[in-house]
DNA sequence: AAAGAGTACAACCGCCACCCT
DNA sequence: CAGGGTGGCGGTTGTACTCTT
């Protein structure tokens, strides 16, 4: 296959593999200080290397590169990068170029080693970065199919047996009651996340499915969270009409995030159109 | 102290787009 | 235009280290 020139190679044992050793790191980047980067298929034979070029070029841009950060990331690094994964998606070399000093790879082992469960924790699904919600109707639970698929995308259902979901009278999917939801605390108990724990946000939903005085509980002080909560909340509230949840002061709710934060409504509007241009023509975002 | 589980990070693999012949 | 070479990207796997029991 094209580009695949390591491979065969490799077949004939004579291309190493595995973590670059201290000596092997220091031939190439005396080599590419010395003479820079032409082609990298040549990069290897001309350092001494036994590597193919790809493997080069990656421990360069990885790990030699000068000007790479080390170190956890910040706050506002962390910030950044679930901003535009939420406006671009797994695009980790476009993120890398809005965090200098940091690589894709690096990025991206972040992504799916922490960020990910900080926002499951959130109660964010991490792969829309809307909230993970389920409306309800008394002991017959049901989720709005939209956020079925949100749940299955976030909890990877769609592999735990599949008919876990089954289709209402309404459109809606039925909750099997105890089946499901000891499935999805199974889930969040296999993320590492305690069903039973103060920041759950299955089983708070649960409660709620059980119809217990269905409340909407946002947490304020986060603001990213409670505002693509909200949104999603009051869509699914509006397009979920048989729900027995009647939040007649929806909007005095949402009014409280736009007083507490210092979004307001415009431009919570406006993320959500660049988002949805985005969606048709992510080529075009304006990386700076 | 040892074994197993969990986590973070480095590296590999396969695919794709682009360029050159 | 077709085909091969190359670099780049995202997904996945492997490995070393840390934590828990």
């Amino acid at each position: 296959m094209a580009g695949d020139t390591c491979h065969s190679k490799q077949k004939e044992n004579k291309i190493k593999k595995g973590l670059w050793s201290p000596e092997e790191d220091e031939k190439l980047f005396n080599y590419i200080n010395r003479f820079g980067v032409g082609s990298w298929t040549s990069v290897p034979h001309l350092a001494g290397l036994e590597r193919c070029g790809k493997s080069c070029r990656l421990r360069w841009v990885n790990y030699l590169r000068p000007g790479l950060k080390r170190g956890s990331f910040s706050q506002q690094e962390q910030d950044i990068i679930i901003h535009l994964h939420q406006l671009i998606g797994n695009r980790w070399a476009q993120i890398a170029t809005k965090l200098p000093g940091r690589t894709d790879n690096e990025i991206k082992n972040f992504w799916n080693s922490s960020l990910k469960k900080k926002l499951i924790k959130q109660g964010i699904n991490p792969n829309t970065h809307k909230p993970i919600l389920v409306s309800n109707e008394c002991n017959k639970s049901i989720i709005p199919s939209g956020m079925a698929v949100e749940l299955q995308d976030a909890f990877h259902m769609s592999n735990n047996g599949g008919d876990a979901f089954h289709m209402s009278n309404n459109g809606g999917l039925t909750f099997a009651d105890n089946f499901m939801t000891s499935n999805l605390f199974l889930d969040e108990s296999e993320m590492g996340i305690d069903p039973m724990g103060y920041d759950c946000n299955l089983f708070t939903q649960h409660q709620h499915i059980n119809c217990e005085a269905p409340s909407p509980s946002f947490d304020f002080s986060d603001t990213l969270a409670s505002r693509t909560m909200m949104d999603t909340f009051i869509k699914a509230e509006s397009r979920e009409s048989s729900s027995c949840t009647n939040y007649s002061n929806m909007n005095h709710l949402y009014a409280e995030i736009c007083k507490y934060d210092e979004w307001n409504a415009c431009e919570w509007q406006e993320l959500q159109t660049v988002q949805a241009s985005n969606v048709g023509d992510l080529d075009t975002y304006p990386m700076g």
